[in-house]
DNA sequence: TTTATTATCGAAATCGTTACCGGAAGCACT
DNA sequence: AGTGCTTCCGGTAACGATTTCGATAATAAA
């Protein structure tokens, strides 16, 4: 075992373990001599300073969490992608913890997190969340917070997001322009903000170009891909069958592609799909998929430089500047499935 | 500022902080009534114990370390997955760390981790990686490690791997009894023991079938999507063209696919694909891709459980049992591209 | 009643690092 | 010589929990 320490540093120079501190963190009231003494000597054992004891005299831990509802998912692991590049630009380490989309364990995490283990918190809410008093008590502990994508709303915390109701404007319109009459709209939660901006953009569009609004050709998707994919058919094999379907989320497009095969529905000459998705192989789907594509990486790089902002004016105890929110234009990007 | 600590309720139980402390950790020496007082008030005012400070004393974290090459990749994600699941079972933190594919990166996180932050580590190599003396640098300080998918060899580390020299011998079999002859093999690093496995797979089916193995059929792919491309469709314009891939990982697979698109040539008419994948959509892609697949969420599942395994002998001071490797079968999922 | 035992709790040391305070030595200037 | 500044370093007390040891009181055994 091998195990070196400030005392032993100390020990060995014949100084004292105050003064090695300092000197490996380059203070100011250390003699240059005495600095590289102590350096060469801690790079020659190895040193490593004990993260706990730092952080526990510190109250700091440099330390990031990321919760999310899922990260088998192209959009959630880009983030992550992001928000771990700038976290290590920045020396801080990242714990992950995953609600699989569940409002309990988020509210478990949640509780079990307030406690310093991390600086601060970069979050995505789950589907299933349809109250917030956990990420309230959060704010209480003045622990610096910053959502993307899931947000929630009112609470004077920076967003990222991405233009969620244009989005869903542009999507539809663009089914409408392409002959659609009868539009789905594939929802994966009523309690998200996102979700609801973006069927508010397919209730407008629809308006706009004088379509009537139908309830039942809104589909509540679930967190079961056998469940999604029956009540998909359901809506399939439902006459007059809708002739366009716009999804929400990237796997309730996929299970609808599955199901028009076993249904032998053709896209899209019987159906026209159009789906938020961060799928790279989207070009190379049978038929292409159109898409709109948020650029998932840059809003966890984002994201995370948002947060690591709010750290360093809580760093120098400056008063927090005005709420930073930051607005992302994702891309439609037209395919054979709107064809 | 709402911070609990032990001290604090300590004064308003009229007791010791050693007896709270004892109490909320259902020690045998304290009675049931005052474990009752105490977890009552702990409960009321929301205590949270310092993890740092906690950590500090009884050396331990109650935090694992995973390290990976990539996350924006279905395999690892998928493996994550299945790694937090068996964390949060365990009550365990999850820091993850990208290498992005970079030794030196690679190199930087094993030093900086190696004070005790984490438990216990697990890990998968990048694909530049050509030396390993950083990680046994962490087996001297007797971190419990386990490898998983990309593992180095001859260490005395667990192993979590998949059959890969089956898989590469059954996938370059049903090129070959697809019609193929020329058949080319994608390969993602010539340092990782699985991409060496499976090419030595590819290449016994070859001489099986009695044909010549060529080296101009083996292609080094790179972290550069363009670059593959680039090599790809030169390797695609050789004369005689190569009348089978098989691809060692994903995203070459794709980049293959993009390139056919580009050349104008036809799957499986033109040229046939199998490859290593974790992709949902395989199915879905056009033509539909035949596919080695592992099952990564139970790989992922499986190395925690191992490295949770290993964390409870070191507790116990058992001696640590015999090295437990773990070997999954993957499946060959024939589809359109090879038929 | 005395002694041994058990149940229950408190004081203090400890984990490794950092912050606060102060002190010695050297120099410059009156 | 005395005063005032720097420069450079050490001692000590935190940070918040756990653990060791021992103390006290209550109970049982003698």
């Amino acid at each position: 075992m091998n195990k070196v320490d400030l005392k032993e540093l100390a020990e060995r120079l014949n100084l004292s373990v105050s003064t090695v501190s300092r000197a490996l963190r380059d203070k100011y009231d250390i003699s240059e001599k005495t600095k590289k003494r102590v350096l060469a000597l801690a790079k020659e054992l190895n040193y490593q300073p004990n993260p706990y004891a730092s952080s526990l005299r510190q109250r700091k831990s440099r330390t990031i969490g990321v919760v999310i509802p899922e990260i088998d998912n192209n959009f959630f692991s880009l983030a992550i992608n992001g928000i771990e590049t700038v976290a290590q630009e920045n020396n801080y380490h990242v714990l992950i913890y995953l609600t699989h989309e569940n409002q309990q364990k988020e509210i478990n995490i949640l509780k079990h997190i307030q406690n310093g283990r991390v600086d601060g918190l970069l979050m995505s809410l789950s589907s299933e969340t349809d109250q917030i008093d956990h990420v309230k008590e959060i704010r209480k502990i003045e622990l610096p917070l910053v959502f993307f994508d899931r947000v929630a709303e009112g609470m004077d915390v920076p967003l990222v997001t991405t233009d969620d109701y244009q989005s869903g404007f542009d999507a539809t319109s663009h089914l409408i322009e392409s002959g659609c009459r009868k539009i789905a709209y594939l929802s994966i939660s009523k309690n998200l903000s996102i979700d609801n901006k973006r069927m508010k953009g397919y209730a407008d569009a629809l308006e706009k170009h004088r379509i009537a609004f139908d309830s039942k050709l809104v589909l509540q998707g679930a967190h079961d891909h056998e469940k999604n994919k029956k009540d998909i058919a359901r809506l399939l094999k439902s006459k007059p069958r809708p002739d366009g379907i716009f999804s929400c989320v990237e796997k309730l497009a996929i299970d609808t592609y599955e199901v028009c095969r076993t249904l032998g529905l053709r896209i899209p000459q019987d159906i026209k799909i159009v789906s938020f998705s961060n799928l790279a192989v989207s070009s190379l789907l049978n038929p292409s998929l159109t898409t709109i594509t948020q650029p998932a990486f840059e809003i966890g790089k984002e994201a995370a430089k948002i947060l690591f902002k709010l750290l360093e004016q809580l760093e120098k105890k400056r008063p927090f500047s005005s709420i930073e929110n930051k607005v992302f234009n994702s891309s439609l990007i037209k395919r054979e499935s709107t064809g």
